[in-house]
DNA sequence: GTGAAAGCGCTAACAC
DNA sequence: GTGTTAGCGCTTTCAC
């Protein structure tokens, strides 16, 4: 707070050499060992550490990459950004954190942003991916990778998952269960996500011979617990007059789950004895509920990995042709849909 | 990634006029009408938009500032960060997420790094405080706010919270419903947080007239559920051959508390009818789960918002006396300690 | 009100 | 191997 920092002029006055044998022999390219000791001594008395502006201005390299979001509090977002932030440290990146949630700012005006020349790169997790945001991210003057949909048909480096399959497994995980008449609670239909599962869920339960009353579907205003809960209720109420109740409900994500057990807890129903529940993601939360959480992973942390793999190959050569990467989803069964006989 | 940016010179040279007039035309200040209209003209027809690289160098101000902590991963961190975010973002400042945890970095290192001058100020949650710490802030380039330990005296100014009075809550929480025989879950003892809610309980125990026959304390490894659920059944099976059982556990943390209801629930103990369970921190974790956990929140958003504040304040002006803000512990109760007749 | 020029801290030609 | 110098993109004196 108090004490300023020292350039790399005052360090080379202080050694009494020039600004450019200072700054080579600081880098340890081309100076005599005299000179490598000479300056360090001098650095070190000053206390001197290289400006990352200076730098960056000349170097054209910020050292920086965005992370952009809707909403940072997520847990799926958070374990991506552990993801991005441990392959990307090593190699020297800093992580920028940027939402769109915060101030009405959209996806297209953060990529807009770039112009801006803060980052090297960013890592973007769309909610709606559109024409308008496709072409934003070709014209960025950086690498933008997109964790979501895959894109490299459109010329957009992107890290995919497949969550309709995703939703397929759990469907037929409940179905392997002794479930019969199994309810869908999805998320928003015109989020990415929403619009994915639900594609899904359709092809899952139509390959499966399942008839339509058998199958109902419910579309929560978000994904998260509350609105999970609400559109539970609706889904387990709906069903009530029926001779067969719903035995299975599969989520669109953990938060939605657990909402659908807190609903079934609610109207007296068991999980998973009398309804098993499916959720997606693999969160911590999910891990330690109690029933802990069928639920199918899509590799956040993974996904995360692979995005700033990505990243890294693209900051070396921009210009290299867009890859894609899909990650695979995999179920992971827990106490939520354990063997029982469902009444 | 093809388009290549423009610079102010470009901008310039297209309006036909000077540097110096383009520059101030885009601010507003100083320049007429006519040169304003010509300038923006120019500047929207070349995609213009100001590098920031090249403004910091001239500022002296990069806009940044770090949020430093252990783990990212931890949810409390996060929604920290997410009111961090709230404050700092409308003043137009990013923020960069740095960790202890992914190399052997330490937070000493952290503050030693800002002589780099990357960012603009810091704000930091130390797990453990030192002097060489607490040195190293006070001689650092640009303001740390530290979230943790209250520090002004050290003229470090900082945000805490009582967690020692909040676990004191917990504990007259718990016997305000009855219970007799409190067990104290702890993290660490050699981190800020662990030492603190330590005193808390002895103090409480003390105060409340406990003898020491009623009162057990067992020490996890770390603060999280699998941690939390080892030491629980150390704590559990300790008091199995007594007389009396536990009917209460009062957590250091929502982890922990998650890890003691499992750890109950194993032992075929009924959470809260056998025995009542206590976290802290109030995290959407314990907030969803079920039975629902009574939680001592430490107000992680709002004290975000306070470090922000605090910052925004050093940010204006460096050399203030430190300040300090109190965020008091509030017990939130739910299903977890709910009323019923221990057996 | 406008322009010319200096300079923030750094690296990399380019000469010697 | 070392020094001199230009210049990354920007803002801001300083003259006029």
């Amino acid at each position: 707070m108090t004490s300023t920092r020292a350039t790399l002029m005052q360090v080379a006055e202080r050694a009494g050499v020039s600004l450019a044998s200072t700054s080579r022999a600081l880098h340890g390219t081309g100076a005599s060992k005299a000179m490598v000791e000479r300056v360090r001594a001098a650095a070190a008395e000053l206390g001197y550490s290289a400006d990352a502006i200076g730098r960056s201005l000349r170097m054209k390299k910020t050292s920086q990459i965005a992370f952009a979001v809707a909403d940072i509090g997520n847990p799926v977002y958070v374990e991506m950004m552990r993801g991005i932030h441990e392959v990307l440290a090593p190699h020297g990146y800093r992580v920028v954190v940027m939402t769109t949630g915060d101030t009405a700012t959209s996806a297209t005006e953060l990529v807009r942003s770039l112009n801006s020349g803060f980052v090297d790169g960013m890592i973007l997790i769309p909610l709606r991916t559109d024409d308008r945001l496709i072409t934003e991210i070709r014209r960025a003057p950086v690498p933008v990778v997109v964790i979501g949909r895959a894109l490299s048909e459109h010329g957009v480096s992107s890290v995919s998952t497949d969550s309709a399959a995703g939703i397929g497994q759990a469907v037929r995980h409940v179905r392997s269960r002794g479930r019969r008449r199994i309810g869908f609670l999805n998320g928003p239909l015109d989020t990415t996500p929403g619009a994915a599962r639900q594609r899904g869920f359709d092809a899952a339960v139509r390959a499966d011979g399942f008839t339509a009353d058998r199958v109902e579907t419910e579309v929560a205003d978000d994904f998260t617990v509350a609105a999970g809960l609400a559109a539970a209720r609706r889904l387990f109420s709906r069903g009530a007059g029926r001779a067969e109740r719903l035995d299975a409900v599969v989520a669109a994500n953990d938060l939605l789950a657990i909402g659908a057990i807190r609903a079934a807890r609610e109207a007296g129903l068991s999980v998973p004895d009398d309804v098993a529940v499916t959720g997606m993601d693999d969160t911590e939360l999910g891990r330690v509920f109690l029933p802990s959480l069928t639920s199918v992973s899509l590799g956040s942390a993974e996904r995360g990995h692979a995005a700033a793999g990505l990243m890294l190959g693209l900051t070396d050569d921009p210009d290299q042709p867009a890859r894609q990467v899909a990650v695979g989803p995999e179920l992971i069964a827990r106490e939520s849909t354990a063997d029982g006989s469902p009444r």
